[in-house]
DNA sequence: TTGAAAGCGCTAACAG
DNA sequence: CTGTTAGCGCTTTCAA
């Protein structure tokens, strides 16, 4: 290794003995006309040496980065910090490195991203969809181009891309059961902005629980908010200062579900006897709190596993039809709606 | 573009306007020497084709990657992955990616970590080293080879490697202090392993809090743990079983304040009547928990710009002598630990 | 069995 | 003002 210089090259390599530089590239790929005593002395030596590809000389030549660029809507939620663990244990294992970026449930910010991204020359991408984004055009030059693209848990373009998901609808009826057999009758839901898909199925799933209940549907217990920790806690406000207020309250997802906890116990309610919850958390936090949160639990780390397969199968089948894994949820009933 | 391609390069665009590459080259980077006409037709030429620099033939040509390492003992906590986002932004304002691992607390995965990371060619790496790392022979090659490095929280090295820490014993000092004014004599610590500094550290500030308060130092009220949760639980349960129990427990970080909260209520103890509680840990989960917990809390984001600021610092001045930036915390007084 | 040369995309020194 | 050439590190024909 030349002073100054980091890491050793084949030229390197090829100088010290005194051989050409494809020989010694030879030799490390186990070229089978290489001589044995050749391949040997060059292998021992750049063993020695430390010797590792360059790949960004590997990258150009090829023009593979190993790289997938990953955007969620923020870094610091568990939800998302384990999908992402699950993604690099699987990208590991393929030799893959992921370069991560958040929108901070910015439109712009995930445009931005996609850009810079596709910049570095990542091979393609694995992506949540911000809260704000209701247009797709950004993505239309992956899907032209061919390149990969994997959504999970807030999707669009389907019929074109492979996504992953969770039972919404499943889940968000089987929270409605859950508090009609614990004796609650209005029984409100705060759901997130109507063009994502997250929210969509959850009010299916929450309607379809009603009906199969025998209850109304009372569209006052239906609130929206931006899934921000101030969105919900003043939804949360609001359903609590109706005439007839609800008995039980689901929220969308863990920091809705939080901020209600947090709002219910300032009006001086006590949970579950006067107001039950339930939330879409993870185990974690759902046990920490007090009481503890009956919730939906994300299999997060399966999420983030099956995306990254289906990305290697894009990367791998290119033209394979796209597809949509769905996951299952499970109903893990703590003390917030038992009475 | 050609078919196939998904990246315009100098050559596209030289051959569809029909000069040679290396005047689309400097149009595109404004040398003066391209008359205004052609620069103009060029630049407009590249802003339709949506023309980007391979990163790749640049990295080549100038050895510079304009990646960054980042390994942290985790990425599922709001600790780290609230440093990282620190880190982000401000390697985002210079154009610089970075690339994150995850060490899961294990010198293993930390050693190759670092060897995967200087495999794909990062400047440098920032780093907070994982629970087990006592040796610290794996970062050698990176200060012989003046690899920029920057250590943050758990740090070593720090007369060769710049550093970004929070005053510990600062922070244990008030605890303990805390404790002793709101009443509390039987304060017990929750510490971590010896040779980590920030164990060190916030050790030396539980006694000299004690002794600041005229308070004896009881060994028994001294335990470590491995600061997993099973190891904190364990350790509050020993804390809670002793003959003359603890009035108060400071566990070194949130896991371990979180367990230790768990483990209090299991053994039927009200907080903070009969033990109070107080830790490190953030804002938002330490008023999330009932009830809310008293806590010092750490400028996570702050230590993550830092941080990258040092890094840059290095890469701008390598020659510069290692500095360690220490940043204040804050002890913030909530019901845990006031009866 | 090994070497020379081209090319991946780009910049910069040197020519013209 | 513009083109040619070399070179960053590597693989891969083509020649020998």
């Amino acid at each position: 290794m030349e002073k100054g210089k980091s890491h050793v090259s084949l030229k390197d390599l090829a100088r010290e003995i005194g051989v050409s530089i494809s020989t010694v590239s030879r030799a490390l790929n186990n070229h089978p006309d290489i001589s044995l005593a050749m391949t040997l002395k060059i292998q021992k030596l750049a063993a020695e040496r430390n010797y590792t590809p360059n790949p960004l000389a590997m990258g150009l030549l090829k023009q593979a980065t190993r790289m997938i660029g990953v955007i969620v809507p923020d870094l610091v939620t568990h939800f998302y910090s384990s999908i992402i663990s699950g993604i690099e244990q699987v990208a590991e294992e393929k030799g893959y490195y992921i370069l991560i970026a958040s929108s901070s449930e910015s439109l712009q910010k995930e445009i931005s991203s996609v850009e810079n991204l596709l910049k570095t020359r990542v091979e393609g991408l694995i992506v949540c969809l911000s809260q704000e984004t209701q247009s797709y055009a950004h993505f239309d030059r992956l899907i032209r181009n061919n390149i990969p693209l994997v959504f999970f848990d807030r999707v669009c373009r389907t019929g074109e891309v492979p996504s992953v998901v969770v039972d919404n609808m499943d889940a968000a009826r089987k929270i409605t059961r859950h508090f009609y057999k614990n004796g609650f009758r209005r029984i409100a839901y705060i759901a997130g902005p109507d063009h994502l898909n997250i929210s969509q199925e959850r009010t299916r799933g929450y309607l379809s629980g009603l009906e199969s209940c025998g209850l109304d549907f009372d569209p006052e217990l239906l609130v929206k908010c931006n899934m921000s920790s101030e969105g919900a806690t003043e939804a949360t406000s609001h359903l609590l200062q109706l005439p007839k207020r609800p008995d039980a309250i689901f929220g969308i997802n863990d920091t809705v579900a939080f901020a209600a906890m947090k709002e219910i116990k300032r009006h001086g309610l006590r949970i579950p006897e006067e107001v039950a919850l339930v939330g879409f958390t993870d185990e974690f936090h759902s046990t920490v709190v007090d009481p503890a949160l009956t919730s939906i639990t994300h299999p997060t780390f399966e999420i983030g596993k099956e995306a990254a397969r289906l990305f290697f199968n894009r990367i791998e089948n290119p033209d394979a039809k796209p597809v949509q894994v769905v996951l299952n949820t499970k109903l893990v009933v703590r003390k917030s709606s038992v009475k």
